[in-house]
RNA sequence: GGAGAGAUGGCCGAGUCGGCUGAAGGCGCUCGCCUGCUAAGCGAGUAUGGGGGGAAACCUCUAUCAUGGGUUCGAAUCCCAUUCUCUCCGCCA
Protein backbone atom coordinates (compact mmCIF):
# COMPACT_ATOMS: atom_id res chain seq x y z
CA UNK A 1 0.00 0.00 0.00
CA UNK A 2 1.22 3.49 -1.08
CA UNK A 3 1.53 6.20 1.80
CA UNK A 4 -1.84 8.49 2.48
CA UNK A 5 0.56 11.64 2.58
CA UNK A 6 2.27 10.48 -0.56
CA UNK A 7 -0.95 10.01 -2.46
CA UNK A 8 -2.32 12.76 -1.26
CA UNK A 9 0.41 15.17 -2.34
CA UNK A 10 1.12 13.22 -5.75
CA UNK A 11 -2.65 12.66 -6.95
CA UNK A 12 -1.64 13.35 -10.28
CA UNK A 13 1.65 11.13 -10.46
CA UNK A 14 -0.41 8.43 -8.72
CA UNK A 15 -3.39 8.54 -11.41
CA UNK A 16 -1.07 8.76 -14.29
CA UNK A 17 0.96 5.62 -12.72
CA UNK A 18 -2.65 3.97 -12.80
CA UNK A 19 -2.82 4.78 -16.35
CA UNK A 20 0.30 3.26 -17.47
CA UNK A 21 -0.27 0.48 -15.45
CA UNK A 22 -3.62 0.04 -17.41
CA UNK A 23 -5.55 -0.59 -14.82
CA UNK A 24 -8.86 1.00 -13.81
CA UNK A 25 -8.90 2.94 -10.85
CA UNK A 26 -11.17 5.93 -9.61
CA UNK A 27 -9.42 8.24 -7.19
CA UNK A 28 -12.18 10.95 -7.28
CA UNK A 29 -13.15 9.01 -3.80
CA UNK A 30 -10.03 9.48 -2.95
CA UNK A 31 -9.94 12.78 -2.54
CA UNK A 32 -13.71 12.82 -1.14
CA UNK A 33 -12.76 10.33 1.77
CA UNK A 34 -10.00 11.66 2.29
CA UNK A 35 -10.83 15.75 2.88
CA UNK A 36 -13.81 14.50 4.98
CA UNK A 37 -11.80 12.32 6.88
CA UNK A 38 -9.82 15.21 7.86
CA UNK A 39 -12.59 17.94 8.74
CA UNK A 40 -14.61 15.20 11.05
CA UNK A 41 -11.55 14.33 12.39
CA UNK A 42 -10.52 17.67 13.76
CA UNK A 43 -14.09 18.26 15.45
CA UNK A 44 -14.18 15.28 16.86
CA UNK A 45 -10.62 15.81 18.74
CA UNK A 46 -11.49 19.04 19.45
CA UNK A 47 -14.83 17.54 21.13
CA UNK A 48 -12.36 15.12 22.72
CA UNK A 49 -9.88 17.42 24.17
CA UNK A 50 -13.19 19.58 25.80
CA UNK A 51 -14.25 16.40 27.36
CA UNK A 52 -10.57 15.58 28.66
CA UNK A 53 -10.51 18.68 30.16
CA UNK A 54 -13.17 18.97 32.05
CA UNK A 55 -12.32 14.89 33.19
CA UNK A 56 -9.28 16.91 34.39
CA UNK A 57 -11.34 18.97 36.75
CA UNK A 58 -13.45 16.59 37.94
CA UNK A 59 -10.55 14.73 39.16
CA UNK A 60 -8.80 17.97 40.74
CA UNK A 61 -12.18 18.51 42.37
CA UNK A 62 -12.17 15.33 43.70
CA UNK A 63 -8.71 15.08 44.89
CA UNK A 64 -8.87 18.18 46.49
CA UNK A 65 -12.26 16.92 48.12
CA UNK A 66 -13.98 19.49 46.95
CA UNK A 67 -17.92 19.61 45.68
CA UNK A 68 -18.49 18.43 42.02
CA UNK A 69 -19.90 21.62 40.36
CA UNK A 70 -20.13 20.26 36.84
CA UNK A 71 -22.96 19.23 35.15
CA UNK A 72 -22.81 15.27 34.67
CA UNK A 73 -25.70 15.13 32.66
CA UNK A 74 -24.18 17.29 29.95
CA UNK A 75 -20.93 15.44 30.54
CA UNK A 76 -23.18 12.00 29.90
CA UNK A 77 -24.48 13.69 26.25
CA UNK A 78 -21.24 14.75 25.05
CA UNK A 79 -19.79 11.36 25.53
CA UNK A 80 -22.51 9.96 23.63
CA UNK A 81 -22.14 12.52 20.98
CA UNK A 82 -18.62 11.94 20.72
CA UNK A 83 -18.96 7.99 20.30
CA UNK A 84 -21.36 8.40 17.83
CA UNK A 85 -18.70 10.47 15.86
CA UNK A 86 -16.10 7.82 16.31
CA UNK A 87 -18.38 5.63 14.73
CA UNK A 88 -18.94 7.64 11.81
CA UNK A 89 -14.72 8.31 11.53
CA UNK A 90 -14.03 4.47 12.18
CA UNK A 91 -16.27 4.14 8.60
CA UNK A 92 -14.02 6.92 7.28
CA UNK A 93 -11.22 5.41 7.92
CA UNK A 94 -12.13 1.76 6.85
CA UNK A 95 -13.14 3.29 3.50
CA UNK A 96 -10.07 5.13 2.87
CA UNK A 97 -7.97 2.36 3.68
CA UNK A 98 -10.26 -0.20 1.64
CA UNK A 99 -9.17 2.20 -1.38
CA UNK A 100 -5.58 2.61 -0.72
CA UNK A 101 -5.27 -1.27 -0.59
CA UNK A 102 -6.00 -1.53 -3.87
CA UNK A 103 -3.86 0.93 -5.67
CA UNK A 104 -0.97 -0.31 -7.17
CA UNK A 105 2.97 0.21 -6.25
CA UNK A 106 4.68 3.13 -8.42
CA UNK A 107 6.74 1.48 -10.99
CA UNK A 108 10.62 2.58 -10.49
CA UNK A 109 11.38 5.38 -13.33
CA UNK A 110 13.40 2.36 -15.19
CA UNK A 111 10.52 0.25 -15.51
CA UNK A 112 9.72 0.72 -19.46
CA UNK A 113 6.18 2.22 -20.35
CA UNK A 114 3.94 -0.21 -22.07
CA UNK A 115 0.82 -1.69 -22.04
CA UNK A 116 1.41 -5.41 -22.61
CA UNK A 117 4.35 -7.82 -22.91
CA UNK A 118 4.78 -6.84 -26.09
CA UNK A 119 6.36 -3.63 -24.37
CA UNK A 120 8.70 -6.06 -22.08
CA UNK A 121 12.64 -5.34 -22.65
CA UNK A 122 15.60 -7.67 -22.87
CA UNK A 123 17.76 -7.02 -20.70
CA UNK A 124 20.25 -9.86 -21.83
CA UNK A 125 20.62 -13.43 -22.79
CA UNK A 126 22.26 -16.55 -21.95
CA UNK A 127 23.70 -19.39 -23.52
CA UNK A 128 23.25 -21.30 -26.68
CA UNK A 129 20.21 -22.74 -27.95
CA UNK A 130 20.96 -26.37 -28.91
CA UNK A 131 20.59 -26.93 -32.51
CA UNK A 132 18.48 -30.19 -32.61
CA UNK A 133 18.17 -32.17 -36.14
CA UNK A 134 14.79 -34.33 -34.90
CA UNK A 135 12.00 -32.49 -33.98
CA UNK A 136 12.09 -32.14 -29.90
CA UNK A 137 9.18 -33.29 -28.10
CA UNK A 138 7.37 -31.40 -25.26
CA UNK A 139 8.23 -32.78 -21.49
CA UNK A 140 4.76 -33.90 -21.31
CA UNK A 141 5.47 -36.52 -23.51
CA UNK A 142 9.07 -37.26 -22.62
CA UNK A 143 8.03 -37.98 -19.54
CA UNK A 144 5.37 -40.15 -20.55
CA UNK A 145 7.11 -42.48 -22.21
CA UNK A 146 9.86 -42.41 -19.78
CA UNK A 147 7.07 -43.52 -17.20
CA UNK A 148 8.29 -40.77 -14.84
CA UNK A 149 5.41 -38.18 -15.18
CA UNK A 150 1.46 -39.17 -14.80
CA UNK A 151 -1.19 -36.88 -15.35
CA UNK A 152 -4.09 -39.02 -15.89
CA UNK A 153 -3.88 -40.67 -12.46
CA UNK A 154 -3.13 -37.41 -11.14
CA UNK A 155 -6.07 -35.85 -12.69
CA UNK A 156 -8.20 -39.41 -11.26
CA UNK A 157 -7.02 -39.03 -6.99
CA UNK A 158 -7.57 -34.90 -7.41
CA UNK A 159 -8.37 -33.33 -10.71
CA UNK A 160 -7.26 -31.35 -13.69
CA UNK A 161 -3.70 -29.46 -12.87
CA UNK A 162 -1.95 -32.09 -10.76
CA UNK A 163 0.47 -34.43 -11.34
CA UNK A 164 2.60 -37.35 -10.33
CA UNK A 165 6.23 -37.63 -10.45
CA UNK A 166 7.49 -40.88 -10.16
CA UNK A 167 10.72 -42.50 -10.12
CA UNK A 168 13.41 -40.40 -11.44
CA UNK A 169 10.97 -37.86 -11.97
CA UNK A 170 10.68 -37.45 -8.42
CA UNK A 171 14.10 -37.69 -7.84
CA UNK A 172 14.91 -34.99 -10.15
CA UNK A 173 12.43 -32.73 -8.64
CA UNK A 174 13.81 -33.43 -4.86
CA UNK A 175 17.92 -32.83 -6.30
CA UNK A 176 16.36 -29.78 -7.71
CA UNK A 177 15.32 -28.40 -4.57
CA UNK A 178 18.31 -29.58 -2.94
CA UNK A 179 20.29 -28.09 -5.31
CA UNK A 180 18.92 -24.56 -5.43
CA UNK A 181 19.14 -24.56 -1.42
CA UNK A 182 22.50 -25.51 -1.38
CA UNK A 183 23.66 -23.29 -3.66
CA UNK A 184 21.59 -20.47 -2.09
CA UNK A 185 22.79 -20.90 1.55
CA UNK A 186 26.67 -22.04 1.04
CA UNK A 187 27.11 -19.74 -1.86
CA UNK A 188 24.76 -16.99 -1.94
CA UNK A 189 24.18 -16.20 2.16
CA UNK A 190 20.47 -17.07 2.45
CA UNK A 191 19.08 -18.05 5.79
CA UNK A 192 17.40 -21.29 4.95
CA UNK A 193 13.42 -21.13 6.30
CA UNK A 194 10.91 -24.07 5.98
CA UNK A 195 7.79 -22.30 6.87
CA UNK A 196 3.65 -23.12 7.32
CA UNK A 197 2.63 -23.58 3.77
CA UNK A 198 -0.92 -22.40 5.39
CA UNK A 199 -1.43 -18.57 6.60
CA UNK A 200 -3.95 -16.59 7.82
CA UNK A 201 -5.57 -13.62 6.23
CA UNK A 202 -3.50 -11.01 7.84
CA UNK A 203 -0.60 -12.53 6.58
CA UNK A 204 -2.05 -12.70 2.99
CA UNK A 205 -3.28 -8.84 3.35
CA UNK A 206 0.73 -8.22 4.44
CA UNK A 207 2.25 -9.07 1.03
CA UNK A 208 -1.38 -7.99 -1.18
CA UNK A 209 -2.60 -11.45 -2.01
CA UNK A 210 -5.82 -9.83 0.06
CA UNK A 211 -7.98 -8.30 -0.60
CA UNK A 212 -7.58 -7.89 -3.88
CA UNK A 213 -6.71 -11.32 -5.54
CA UNK A 214 -8.71 -13.48 -3.14
CA UNK A 215 -9.93 -16.01 -6.02
CA UNK A 216 -6.44 -16.46 -6.79
CA UNK A 217 -6.34 -18.67 -3.43
CA UNK A 218 -7.01 -21.63 -1.99
CA UNK A 219 -8.84 -21.48 1.19
CA UNK A 220 -9.63 -23.82 3.96
CA UNK A 221 -13.44 -24.41 4.40
CA UNK A 222 -13.99 -23.29 8.27
CA UNK A 223 -10.58 -21.80 8.71
CA UNK A 224 -9.26 -18.54 8.63
CA UNK A 225 -6.29 -20.48 6.97
CA UNK A 226 -5.23 -20.13 2.90
CA UNK A 227 -2.64 -22.47 1.32
CA UNK A 228 0.26 -20.04 0.22
CA UNK A 229 0.67 -19.51 -3.36
CA UNK A 230 4.35 -18.97 -3.07
CA UNK A 231 6.82 -19.03 -0.40
CA UNK A 232 7.00 -15.62 -0.17
CA UNK A 233 3.87 -15.20 2.07
CA UNK A 234 4.94 -16.98 5.26
CA UNK A 235 8.65 -15.80 4.67
CA UNK A 236 7.97 -11.94 4.26
CA UNK A 237 5.24 -12.45 7.04
CA UNK A 238 7.83 -13.63 9.48
CA UNK A 239 8.72 -9.93 10.14
CA UNK A 240 5.69 -8.74 10.15
CA UNK A 241 4.66 -5.62 12.65
CA UNK A 242 8.73 -5.57 14.11
CA UNK A 243 10.94 -3.26 14.15
CA UNK A 244 14.38 -4.26 12.45
CA UNK A 245 17.67 -3.06 13.88
CA UNK A 246 19.83 -1.50 10.92
CA UNK A 247 22.85 -3.62 11.35
CA UNK A 248 20.83 -6.75 10.78
CA UNK A 249 20.09 -5.38 7.23
CA UNK A 250 19.75 -6.80 4.88
CA UNK A 251 18.52 -9.91 5.49
CA UNK A 252 18.66 -12.95 3.10
CA UNK A 253 16.21 -16.06 3.14
CA UNK A 254 15.44 -18.87 0.88
CA UNK A 255 12.86 -20.98 1.31
CA UNK A 256 11.57 -24.24 -0.37
CA UNK A 257 7.70 -24.51 -0.29
CA UNK A 258 5.45 -26.04 -2.47
CA UNK A 259 2.50 -23.84 -3.78
CA UNK A 260 -1.15 -23.60 -3.96
CA UNK A 261 -3.50 -21.77 -7.02
CA UNK A 262 -6.48 -21.47 -7.75
CA UNK A 263 -5.66 -20.26 -11.52
CA UNK A 264 -8.66 -19.30 -11.77
CA UNK A 265 -8.91 -17.02 -15.25
CA UNK A 266 -6.62 -19.00 -17.12
CA UNK A 267 -9.12 -21.79 -18.53
CA UNK A 268 -7.54 -23.30 -21.45
CA UNK A 269 -4.30 -22.23 -21.06
CA UNK A 270 -1.12 -24.18 -20.99
CA UNK A 271 -3.47 -27.34 -19.97
CA UNK A 272 -1.17 -30.22 -20.85
CA UNK A 273 1.84 -30.94 -18.55
CA UNK A 274 3.59 -29.48 -15.71
CA UNK A 275 3.76 -26.01 -16.63
CA UNK A 276 0.60 -24.48 -15.08
CA UNK A 277 -0.36 -26.37 -11.72
CA UNK A 278 -2.63 -26.08 -8.83
CA UNK A 279 0.21 -27.29 -6.79
CA UNK A 280 4.01 -26.85 -7.96
CA UNK A 281 7.48 -26.89 -6.09
CA UNK A 282 9.25 -23.51 -5.96
CA UNK A 283 12.56 -22.30 -3.75
CA UNK A 284 11.79 -19.16 -3.30
CA UNK A 285 14.65 -16.18 -2.07
CA UNK A 286 13.20 -13.39 -0.07
CA UNK A 287 14.87 -9.90 1.00
CA UNK A 288 14.39 -7.39 3.14
CA UNK A 289 17.05 -4.29 2.87
CA UNK A 290 17.38 -0.73 3.49
CA UNK A 291 15.64 1.67 1.05
CA UNK A 292 18.87 2.94 -0.52
CA UNK A 293 20.14 -0.99 -1.52
CA UNK A 294 17.16 -2.29 -2.99
CA UNK A 295 17.63 -1.81 -6.16
CA UNK A 296 21.42 -3.16 -5.56
CA UNK A 297 19.87 -6.29 -3.83
CA UNK A 298 17.59 -6.79 -6.93
CA UNK A 299 19.95 -6.69 -8.80
CA UNK A 300 22.13 -9.72 -6.90
CA UNK A 301 18.92 -10.82 -6.48
CA UNK A 302 18.37 -11.87 -10.04
CA UNK A 303 22.08 -12.84 -10.94
CA UNK A 304 21.83 -15.58 -7.60
CA UNK A 305 18.12 -17.07 -9.24
CA UNK A 306 20.64 -16.94 -12.64
CA UNK A 307 23.52 -18.51 -11.20
CA UNK A 308 21.08 -21.95 -11.27
CA UNK A 309 20.04 -22.00 -15.12
CA UNK A 310 23.85 -21.56 -15.97
CA UNK A 311 24.78 -24.55 -13.77
CA UNK A 312 22.09 -26.69 -15.49
CA UNK A 313 23.52 -25.15 -18.55
CA UNK A 314 20.15 -23.86 -19.81
CA UNK A 315 19.55 -21.16 -21.95
CA UNK A 316 17.45 -18.25 -20.61
CA UNK A 317 16.82 -14.23 -20.77
CA UNK A 318 16.27 -11.93 -18.40
CA UNK A 319 13.11 -9.47 -19.16
CA UNK A 320 12.12 -6.30 -17.26
CA UNK A 321 8.33 -5.91 -17.12
CA UNK A 322 6.94 -3.13 -18.68
CA UNK A 323 4.59 -0.96 -16.48
CA UNK A 324 1.24 -2.29 -17.72
CA UNK A 325 2.73 -6.12 -16.99
CA UNK A 326 4.46 -5.26 -14.05
CA UNK A 327 2.72 -7.27 -10.52
CA UNK A 328 0.15 -4.90 -8.47
CA UNK A 329 2.85 -4.94 -5.70
CA UNK A 330 5.93 -4.51 -7.87
CA UNK A 331 7.74 -1.12 -8.05
CA UNK A 332 10.18 -3.14 -10.43
CA UNK A 333 10.31 -6.71 -11.93
CA UNK A 334 13.18 -8.84 -14.07
CA UNK A 335 11.53 -11.97 -15.60
CA UNK A 336 13.95 -14.92 -16.29
CA UNK A 337 13.04 -16.78 -19.33
CA UNK A 338 13.95 -20.30 -20.15
CA UNK A 339 13.96 -21.89 -23.48
CA UNK A 340 11.68 -24.67 -24.14
CA UNK A 341 12.64 -26.33 -27.29
CA UNK A 342 9.02 -28.59 -27.03
CA UNK A 343 7.17 -25.48 -27.22
CA UNK A 344 9.64 -23.11 -29.39
CA UNK A 345 9.67 -20.64 -26.77
CA UNK A 346 10.61 -18.92 -23.68
CA UNK A 347 8.95 -19.49 -20.92
CA UNK A 348 9.29 -17.65 -17.30
CA UNK A 349 10.88 -19.39 -14.71
CA UNK A 350 11.43 -16.47 -12.03
CA UNK A 351 10.34 -13.28 -11.19
CA UNK A 352 12.31 -11.37 -9.17
CA UNK A 353 10.42 -7.78 -7.84
CA UNK A 354 11.27 -4.98 -5.50
CA UNK A 355 8.54 -4.09 -3.74
CA UNK A 356 10.02 -0.53 -2.26
CA UNK A 357 7.88 0.52 1.03
CA UNK A 358 4.95 -0.87 -0.19
CA UNK A 359 4.55 -4.46 0.95
CA UNK A 360 6.36 -3.29 4.22
CA UNK A 361 3.83 -0.56 4.61
CA UNK A 362 0.59 -2.89 4.86
CA UNK A 363 2.85 -5.53 6.87
CA UNK A 364 4.41 -2.86 9.23
CA UNK A 365 7.86 -4.17 9.13
CA UNK A 366 10.07 -1.33 10.03
CA UNK A 367 13.97 -0.74 11.17
CA UNK A 368 15.46 1.68 13.35
CA UNK A 369 18.38 3.75 11.71
CA UNK A 370 21.92 3.59 14.16
CA UNK A 371 21.94 7.16 13.75
CA UNK A 372 18.78 9.69 13.32
CA UNK A 373 15.34 9.07 15.18
CA UNK A 374 12.03 7.36 14.68
CA UNK A 375 11.65 4.53 12.16
CA UNK A 376 11.21 3.77 8.57
CA UNK A 377 9.36 0.70 6.29
CA UNK A 378 12.21 -2.06 5.07
CA UNK A 379 11.93 -2.64 1.36
CA UNK A 380 11.00 -6.58 0.61
CA UNK A 381 11.96 -7.92 -2.58
CA UNK A 382 11.66 -11.52 -3.80
CA UNK A 383 12.34 -13.90 -6.96
CA UNK A 384 11.83 -17.43 -7.30
CA UNK A 385 15.28 -19.76 -7.15
CA UNK A 386 13.99 -21.34 -9.47
CA UNK A 387 10.66 -22.82 -9.77
CA UNK A 388 11.19 -25.92 -9.45
CA UNK A 389 8.52 -28.08 -11.54
CA UNK A 390 9.41 -25.44 -14.78
CA UNK A 391 13.27 -26.40 -14.14
CA UNK A 392 12.15 -29.93 -14.69
CA UNK A 393 10.41 -28.96 -17.69
CA UNK A 394 13.55 -27.06 -19.18
CA UNK A 395 15.79 -30.30 -18.26
CA UNK A 396 13.68 -32.97 -20.24
CA UNK A 397 13.28 -30.21 -22.86
CA UNK A 398 16.39 -28.93 -23.28
CA UNK A 399 18.28 -32.41 -22.77
CA UNK A 400 16.48 -34.47 -24.85
CA UNK A 401 17.72 -37.23 -27.27
CA UNK A 402 16.38 -38.22 -30.36
CA UNK A 403 16.25 -41.78 -28.95
CA UNK A 404 13.52 -40.03 -26.21
CA UNK A 405 16.81 -40.70 -23.36
CA UNK A 406 17.16 -37.75 -21.36
CA UNK A 407 20.46 -36.68 -20.13
CA UNK A 408 21.06 -35.40 -16.89
CA UNK A 409 22.85 -31.90 -16.60
CA UNK A 410 25.81 -32.79 -14.85
CA UNK A 411 25.90 -30.20 -12.13
CA UNK A 412 22.77 -32.28 -10.82
CA UNK A 413 24.29 -35.62 -10.92
CA UNK A 414 25.92 -35.96 -7.45
CA UNK A 415 21.93 -35.24 -6.09
CA UNK A 416 21.00 -38.02 -8.20
CA UNK A 417 23.57 -40.78 -7.25
CA UNK A 418 25.57 -40.28 -10.39
CA UNK A 419 22.68 -41.16 -12.69
CA UNK A 420 23.37 -39.27 -16.01
CA UNK A 421 20.72 -40.57 -18.36
CA UNK A 422 17.21 -41.15 -17.96
CA UNK A 423 16.28 -43.64 -20.39
CA UNK A 424 12.81 -45.76 -20.89
C1' G B 1 -11.36 -31.90 24.56
C1' G B 2 -11.19 -30.65 30.46
C1' A B 3 -8.90 -27.24 34.53
C1' G B 4 -6.12 -22.93 35.52
C1' A B 5 -2.62 -18.51 34.56
C1' G B 6 -1.42 -14.63 31.48
C1' A B 7 -1.01 -10.72 27.15
C1' U B 8 1.95 -3.34 29.16
C1' G B 9 7.15 0.73 25.32
C1' G B 10 13.29 -2.10 21.23
C1' C B 11 13.62 -5.91 25.45
C1' C B 12 12.61 -7.20 30.79
C1' G B 13 9.18 -5.57 34.19
C1' A B 14 5.81 -2.27 37.95
C1' G B 15 0.99 -0.41 37.87
C1' U B 16 -2.24 0.25 44.87
C1' C B 17 -9.51 1.44 46.25
C1' G B 18 -10.73 3.53 38.08
C1' G B 19 -8.59 10.28 37.94
C1' C B 20 -1.66 14.91 35.46
C1' U B 21 0.54 7.08 34.18
C1' G B 22 2.21 7.57 27.38
C1' A B 23 2.79 4.81 31.43
C1' A B 24 7.70 3.72 37.60
C1' G B 25 12.28 0.85 37.59
C1' G B 26 15.96 -1.82 34.88
C1' C B 27 18.43 -3.30 30.29
C1' G B 28 19.61 -1.75 25.54
C1' C B 29 20.47 2.36 22.33
C1' U B 30 21.93 7.75 21.09
C1' C B 31 24.46 12.27 22.39
C1' G B 32 27.69 14.83 25.81
C1' C B 33 31.33 14.76 29.94
C1' C B 34 35.23 12.25 32.36
C1' U B 35 39.25 8.63 32.54
C1' G B 36 46.37 8.94 28.41
C1' C B 37 43.65 2.79 25.51
C1' U B 38 39.61 -0.88 27.13
C1' A B 39 36.23 -1.40 31.08
C1' A B 40 33.78 1.36 34.64
C1' G B 41 31.58 6.23 36.01
C1' C B 42 28.50 10.86 35.47
C1' G B 43 24.63 13.88 32.86
C1' A B 44 20.81 14.27 29.14
C1' G B 45 17.74 11.98 25.66
C1' U B 46 15.18 7.64 23.74
C1' A B 47 7.34 4.53 21.30
C1' U B 48 3.97 4.89 17.23
C1' G B 49 -0.31 6.55 14.08
C1' G B 50 -3.31 10.78 12.94
C1' G B 51 -4.95 16.25 12.92
C1' G B 52 -3.34 21.51 13.15
C1' G B 53 0.78 25.25 13.11
C1' G B 54 6.06 26.26 11.28
C1' A B 55 10.81 27.08 5.81
C1' A B 56 12.92 24.04 9.53
C1' A B 57 14.68 22.49 14.48
C1' C B 58 10.22 22.02 16.73
C1' C B 59 5.39 23.18 19.04
C1' U B 60 0.37 21.65 19.96
C1' C B 61 -3.98 18.55 20.07
C1' U B 62 -5.72 13.53 19.68
C1' A B 63 -5.48 8.23 19.77
C1' U B 64 -2.91 3.78 21.14
C1' C B 65 -1.07 -0.78 27.54
C1' A B 66 -3.34 -8.30 22.51
C1' U B 67 -8.19 -7.31 19.40
C1' G B 68 -13.35 -5.85 19.42
C1' G B 69 -17.45 -4.19 22.32
C1' G B 70 -19.55 -2.35 27.15
C1' U B 71 -19.87 0.44 32.06
C1' U B 72 -18.24 5.59 33.51
C1' C B 73 -17.74 12.65 33.42
C1' G B 74 -13.09 9.73 33.17
C1' A B 75 -10.36 2.82 32.09
C1' A B 76 -3.82 -0.10 31.23
C1' U B 77 -6.88 -0.58 35.69
C1' C B 78 -14.05 -2.91 36.14
C1' C B 79 -17.45 -6.21 32.77
C1' C B 80 -18.27 -9.30 28.16
C1' A B 81 -16.54 -11.64 23.64
C1' U B 82 -12.53 -13.08 20.49
C1' U B 83 -7.46 -14.27 19.45
C1' C B 84 -2.87 -15.82 21.12
C1' U B 85 0.74 -17.68 24.88
C1' C B 86 1.91 -20.72 29.15
C1' U B 87 1.01 -24.83 33.01
C1' C B 88 -1.55 -29.45 34.31
C1' C B 89 -4.75 -33.63 32.53
C1' G B 90 -6.56 -36.37 28.29
C1' C B 91 -5.78 -37.63 23.10
C1' C B 92 -2.34 -37.97 19.14
C1' A B 93 1.71 -37.91 14.07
Amino acid sequence: MLDLKFVRSNLDSVKNMIKNRAYELDLQRFEELDRERREKLSVLEELRHQRNQVSDEIAAMKKKGEKVSVNLNEMKEASINIKKKEKEIAQFIKDLNQLLMVIPNMPHESVPVGSDEKDNKVIRQWGEIRNMDFKPLPHSEIGEKLNILDFARATKIAGARFSILQGMGARIERALINFMLDIHTIEHGYTEILPPFMVNSASMTGTGQLPKFKEDLFKIEGWDYYMIPTAEVPVTNIHREEILKEEELPIRYVSYTPCFRSEAGSYGKDTRGLIRQHQFNKVELVKFTRPEESYEELEKLTQNAEEILRRLNLPYRVVSLCTGDIGFSSAKTYDLEVWLPGQNCYREISSCSNFNDFQARRAGIRFKRKKGKGTEFVNTLNGSGLAVGRTLVAILENYQQPDGSVIIPEALRPYVGGVDLISA
